[in-house]
DNA sequence: AGATTATGAATGAAGG
DNA sequence: CCTTCATTCATAATCT
């Protein structure tokens, strides 16, 4: 999973029915960007489809379709991806080479055998050549995708992305190919 | 569908993260690191020394140590210093916002607890920033981490500090010095 | 028991 | 990139 925990989704005090069009997570005090769910789902499934360091462009763009699902700057992906990262990093640094050191005595635990996962952290480091989150129940046909232009270290393969049927929106068609 | 009103998926059984990671069995309620007494008082020792923000090397070792007393991670410990350090500064500010005085409380009265917390607030506290945290070498690079001068509310002391003597294991030596 | 507090964990934002 | 700070969420601990 991309992070540690299974992921609670936070959320300010319940707004009524969606009556945000682009307010972004909470509907009072919009210190920070909270994203929803659809903005973390897709944020995600770049990152995991290999996509770290995003260009100026490429922010732009996601920050754009992302605007769909709440309100959300360009900063805000810039952030989230290199917050992502260095936090995948950093979990394997310091979290991971934790030792798997057991003296267990003061504690009143019975003992229990614990496999720990440590390898939650490693990284598949895959690449997806088409990413499909959503099978798509509608027939958007992907365009002509335009050609990524690779970075100094990163992978930017095209990726075809759909979104829909997540929300009640009319059918987005969010693929990456945009980037 | 419920809207985005979060709720709280359940952890997936167990993550790197929390402490006890399994017990075994599926359904294992994967709770949160609950540090002992002994831990507590540890780390509590090291931030009254002056110890704010361990590197990752001196986490490590801190959770090295403290893992005699119980399972830890590195992460709780990273963890523990960066709440630590955050909700002492968020008390002291409070307290210095909070109302000039400090006297008439006639709704309920916070509890004892949270009293000695402020009592504990409002002793001078002491950051040590000779603090030999870093003797490993001869020639020890000293770190660039003495920037947290921003708040001029550090005094400095010379202290050693020792918690061998106050602990009930056989042999522990838990002298700083290890960091 | 429910309400309240204390605190572990997480993460958005910066700083450097 | 890395580290750090502020804020928040979630939950164990505790009180009433």
């Amino acid at each position: 999973m991309d992070e540690v925990s299974g992921f609670c989704i936070k959320q300010r005090s319940g707004y009524g029915g969606g009556n945000n069009g682009g307010s972004g997570g909470t509907g009072t005090k919009c210190g920070r960007w909270n994203p929803t769910t659809e903005q973390v789902k897709v944020l995600t499934d770049l990152f995991r489809s290999g996509l770290r360091t995003p260009s100026t462009d490429q922010i732009q763009k996601i920050s754009s379709q992302l605007s769909f699902y709440g309100k959300i700057e360009s900063k805000n992906v810039f952030y989230w991806f290199q917050n992502h990262k260095a936090r995948e990093r950093q979990k394997r640094r310091r979290f991971l080479v934790d030792e798997p050191n057991e003296f267990h005595h003061q504690g009143k635990l019975p003992s229990t055998k614990y496999l720990a996962e440590l390898n939650q952290v490693s990284e598949p480091e895959i690449v997806l050549e088409t990413l499909q989150l959503f099978p798509l129940n509608s027939f958007t046909e992907p365009m002509e995708s335009e050609k990524c232009r690779l970075f100094s270290n990163d992978y930017c393969k095209e990726n075809s992305y759909n979104i829909g049927t997540q929300m009640d929106h009319p059918t987005l068609d969010l693929r990456l190919s945009f980037l």
